[in-house]
DNA sequence: AGGGCTTCCCGA
DNA sequence: CGGGAAGCCCTC
């Protein structure tokens, strides 16, 4: 017997499985999907069985497997099936599509084989009749007794005894010690039930749990979509069917999980990047051996192996947050879709503010569109206003208008909570030279730098090179190196310094990368020991806070001038679902847009809630300007160390694509990309915009071939990026 | 990816 | 001629 391995190398150049022989005394165990250890030229490696067949096809010397990692786990038939989908959709290697389904634990270059966590426990090692001999004889003994008799009825976990207690009754050959597996993450189920409004009803009612149809549920903020979605889970799950629910930011979304935590207990398995490897290995663990329903997880959570899969769910279907920005670029949307027409399931995409891309297709009846209109507590969405920054600056005021220090003031004296939306972190987002204009710039990625005032030093969101900081100009070594802009640190000490007596929290990057900060600051909010919560896009999404009126967007051009198509589409979420934090309960919401264009498009749709409006302003753009939804893109990035060798083969594979694609396909470039030099590396782009192309898929393999075994230059295809 | 084999270049 | 660096190719 004869097995065909993918090893686990990620190269281009190994992108093909070897075959070993399948020696005797595996036989019976080895099976398709699982780990294997492999010689491989001359050391040993691992790699995935991807095919078990008789015969043997290569006539050179073949090895035998040496051994099997992990009995316990294999990659099922549907995972092995779509690895390869996504290896055709993103044009990445088979094991790096293998490697981004899996937890670290069970990755292919993971030798270790158990994560579980074992606690021990004592229990009776005599006949009773012995141990109440032993009591009779031992009656001063009180605790040993106390023990025994507890013994009795059930076992006990050791770390809750005295340890001399328990060496004594081991000793005396009385009691045994048992090692037993347990999970490290458990909840509380609260059985916390509400129920639906008509719409809501309505709803969920038309869902079709045994169609394979993609329903588009547009239900503004405050509308109780996740209500929707347990009742739903509630539904699947009396078919004994299982949930995946995706969620664009676990962090973000604290309270939803909460919610189904209160309603599921520990049917719920959670699935994210801030578990560490062992909570993961447990939850994978749970979904793999069917111990759960309902899985809810970030964008990895859509390859879990759930069985028997009854309804797929994507809540805030809008966020970027879903596509992957590194190799393989998939979307989990895609791998829903997938998912869902293999098990024949229907496909759920929620959110306030759909993309224009699936507002298209459910506009045109390729998606199911299902909406909700009215905010579920019958509170009224909140006014919405621009303040006009040209005037402020007039007066001086550079941070805040005077409206907003009013509201906040006001809002303060009601003992009602602010929200202040300001996308920018850092103490100042650049510093510069009064005398000569010099900007500090990263060596390595030619970004400006950003200062920090926690250690004084000037750091590269890109690559993390740190530097320093000094007054004193490297250029004309004038001591005027000042601060420009505006970040959350600032607006901070800003806020302090107006409002003295005011509890204020920053939520952003910074004040939440610690393993639970994130819940403790929402816990914060929920008690009421906090007035003024600042923070960046991560405030905008899932929050509820009842006592939250004021919402104040300190900068909204920021966002609109991010250079990316989709800047106001992401501007009109963004500001949408932030004002969506105001008044969801029976307090009146108030939310104030601080801007310097207050004619903007955009922000105007924004302040009259209108979706739609800015549906179709939008939409004519795209089409304008062909762009997604009208038109569909690839970006191939050419990457070289020489500047010269990266242009000239961008030049190439131009004029090969210009040979070779349709005609109405349109190929612009190539220029240097967004962020021409990263770590010394610099960056070519070409951006492919088409409709039908039946060519594509072919030019695209045949360009991916061809930089296999060029050294000098690679490349990087992203099918349908979000981002430039 | 990484090891081994070939080639190429230069010097005491 | 020889040794070290650089290039090339193969790994079941």
């Amino acid at each position: 017997m004869y097995a065909d391995v993918l090893i686990q190398y990620d190269t281009k150049s190994l992108d093909k499985t070897f075959t070993y022989h399948v020696p005797d005394n595996l036989i019976n165990e080895l099976s398709v999907g699982m780990k294997v250890c492999v010689p491989f030229g001359s050391r040993n490696i691992n790699g995935f069985v991807i095919n078990i067949k008789d015969n043997n096809n290569y006539n050179g010397n073949i090895k035998d497997i040496i051994t099997i990692i992990n009995k316990d786990f294999k990659l099922n038939k549907e995972l092995l099936e779509l690895g390869k989908y996504i290896k055709n959709k993103t044009y990445s290697t088979l094991i790096s599509a293998y490697q981004t389904m899996l937890p670290t634990s069970l990755k292919v270059t993971n030798n270790k084989s158990d994560y579980s966590l074992k606690e021990c426990y004592i229990s009776l090692n005599k006949d009773i009749n012995t141990i109440n001999k032993y009591i009779s004889e031992h009656k001063n003994a009180k605790k040993q007794i106390d023990i025994l008799n507890k013994l009795k009825i059930n076992k006990l976990n050791s770390k809750d005894i005295n340890s001399s207690i328990i060496k004594k009754l081991l000793d005396e050959g009385l009691i045994k010690r048992e090692y037993i597996e347990f999970y490290r993450l458990n909840h509380e189920k609260n059985n916390i039930y509400h129920e639906l409004n008509d719409e809501q009803n309505i709803v969920v009612n038309s869902i079709d749990l045994n169609s394979n149809n993609t329903y588009l549920l547009y239900g503004i903020t405050g509308s109780g979509k996740t209500e929707v979605y347990m009742h739903l889970c509630e539904s699947v799950i009396k078919d004994n069917k299982c949930i995946i629910m995706l969620v664009p930011e676990i962090s973000l979304t604290t309270q939803l999980v909460q919610r189904f935590y209160d309603r599921f207990g520990n049917d719920v398995a959670i699935f994210h990047s801030e578990l560490s490897d062992g909570e993961k290995y447990d939850e994978y663990k749970k979904i793999d051996k069917g111990e759960v329903h309902i899985v809810v997880g970030t964008r990895s959570a859509i390859f879990t192996p759930i069985k028997n899969l009854g309804l797929i769910i994507i809540d805030e279907e809008h966020s970027s947050s879903y596509k992957q920005e590194n190799n393989p670029r998939y979307n989990a949307i895609d791998i829903a879709l997938w998912r869902c027409k293999y098990h024949n399931v229907p496909l759920v995409l929620g959110s306030a503010t759909p993309s224009l891309e699936a507002m298209a297709r459910a506009l045109k009846g390729v998606y199911k569109l299902l909406t909700l209109n009215k905010r579920a507590l019958n509170a009224s969405l909140p006014d919405i206003k621009l303040i006009d920054m040209h005037l402020e600056y007039q007066k001086k005021n550079m941070i805040l208008s005077e409206e907003l220090q009013k509201e906040i003031y006001n809002t303060l004296n009601k003992h009602e909570q602010v929200m202040l939306l300001l996308n920018r972190r850092g103490y100042n987002t650049y510093i510069t030279c009064e005398s000569c204009g010099y900007t500090y710039k990263c060596p390595n990625c030619d970004i400006t730098l950003t200062y920090h005032k926690s250690n004084n030093t000037l750091r590269c969101h890109y690559c993390g090179y740190t530097k320093v900081f000094s007054k004193i100009c490297p250029n004309c070594h004038e001591e005027a190196i000042n601060s420009f802009g505006l970040g959350t640190e600032k607006l901070e000490s800003y806020i302090n310094e107006l409002f003295p007596s005011a509890r204020v929290v920053r939520m952003d990057k910074d004040t939440t990368s610690r393993k639970g900060s994130h819940e403790r600051i929402i816990k914060d909010i929920e008690d009421n020991k906090v007035d003024i919560i600042i923070g960046t896009q991560m405030i905008s999404k899932g929050l509820d806070f009842p006592k939250v009126t004021l919402v104040g967007i300190i900068n909204a051009d920021e966002s609109l001038n991010i250079p990316d198509f989709r800047a106001s589409e992401n501007t009109f979420d963004l500001i949408t679902q932030v004002a969506g934090r105001a008044g969801r309960a029976n307090l009146k919401g108030k939310v104030l847009i601080q801007t310097f264009n207050t004619s903007n498009k955009t922000l105007n749709y924004v302040i009259n809630n209108d979706y739609f409006g800015n549906y179709k302003y939008e939409m004519n753009i795209r089409k304008e300007l062909k762009y997604p939804p009208y038109y569909y893109l690839v970006s191939i990035k050419i990457l070289s160390k020489d500047y010269n060798k990266a242009s000239d083969e961008a030049n190439k594979i131009v004029n090969y694509l210009r040979n070779n694609l349709n005609k109405e396909t349109i190929i612009l470039g190539p220029t240097t990309a967004f962020q021409y030099k990263i770590n010394n590396i610099y960056r070519y782009q070409i951006m492919i915009k088409y409709r039908y192309d039946n060519n594509l898929d072919k030019v695209l393999n045949d360009i991916n071939q061809e930089y296999i075994t060029n050294k000098y230059v690679s490349i990087e295809i992203d099918n349908n990026p979000i981002r430039m």
